[in-house]
DNA sequence: GCTTGACCTTAACCTTGCTGGAAGGTTTAT
DNA sequence: ATAAACCTTCCAGCAAGGTTAAGGTCAAGC
């Protein structure tokens, strides 16, 4: 199998394909011309990276997914604690990404946003002296003042 | 004040305080010996940048936001669209992340987690002939088989 | 006068995971 | 013969800095 049928049968394009080989995750034989050609145990591990890309794995992580993959005497116990550390990592991120919103809501709901320029967003984002962690801000929709 | 100092006050790294400096976000004067000097002005804004960054904004995004700092006849209403649109994003993310956690649990709720080899996680993510959308893993905890 | 240490400078490479383009070879069809 | 559709390698670039490297500056201490 060539590349570009490799491609679309994984869902990953041909250059991805190449840079997993670049970056050791797979190898290739060659044709008489120079082309890579794939077996299906190729084909598998490729997808298999492409799944694990998609749930977030890195390549680094892949390549230990590859190699539990080859490993016809690993524990499923490996895998599963993989793919908890994973979840583990995915949380973080969850929690992260839930702190900075609930800051961005709480901006949001002291702002005015009407036409008068002032605004409690830009006074909060750059006052020299915040007075409170950035990230957590909590407060009544209180008007910052001004006319009106 | 030197960059050091303003790299305490902000708490960002002299590094990145050069970096803005180089993709023109932020400007400074200079000393005789060329070191950079910050004014209140300065520091103003890189704590905006400081802020506005934690709570993921890009420097693109960040440079609109000065933009529309130093601009006193702003209207609050672009502030708070420029927020809320970054929420969306927000939003967008958490739920791709949320996306890709249910698959890995669906995934780990299938794999044994023993000592045996066969591993249900493995066999999903390089199946060849997937049967489903990736990401929508769905099904019961029945074992794999083999020896037990 | 001289050295040490803390501070500053620029420049250039490393990271992650590819994508895009340049410049070219191969194969197949017309 | 030539165009279309493959394939090849190599080089640049994205975000947002971190990390050395190699060096200038300034104050303090001997």
């Amino acid at each position: 199998m060539k590349i570009g049928e490799v491609a679309r049968e994984t869902g990953l394009s041909a250059k991805a394909i190449r840079h997993y080989e670049a970056e050791g995750l797979v190898s290739s034989r060659r044709l008489d011309n120079g082309y890579r050609d794939y077996t299906q145990a190729n084909v598998t591990q490729l997808t298999l990276i492409a799944r694990a890309r998609k749930v977030g794995f890195s390549l680094d992580e892949c390549r230990e997914l590859l190699t539990l993959q080859g490993d016809t005497d690993r524990h499923s116990s490996d895998v599963k604690r993989a793919v908890e550390h994973k979840i583990a990592q995915l949380d973080e991120q969850l929690d992260h990404l839930h702190a900075m919103r609930d800051t961005l809501v709480a901006l949001a709901s002291r702002c005015r946003g009407d036409e008068a320029p002032e605004c409690a967003i830009l006074q909060n984002l750059s006052r020299p002296q915040p007075g409170m962690t950035f990230t957590v801000l909590e407060g009544s929709h209180e008007p910052i003042g001004g006319k009106s």
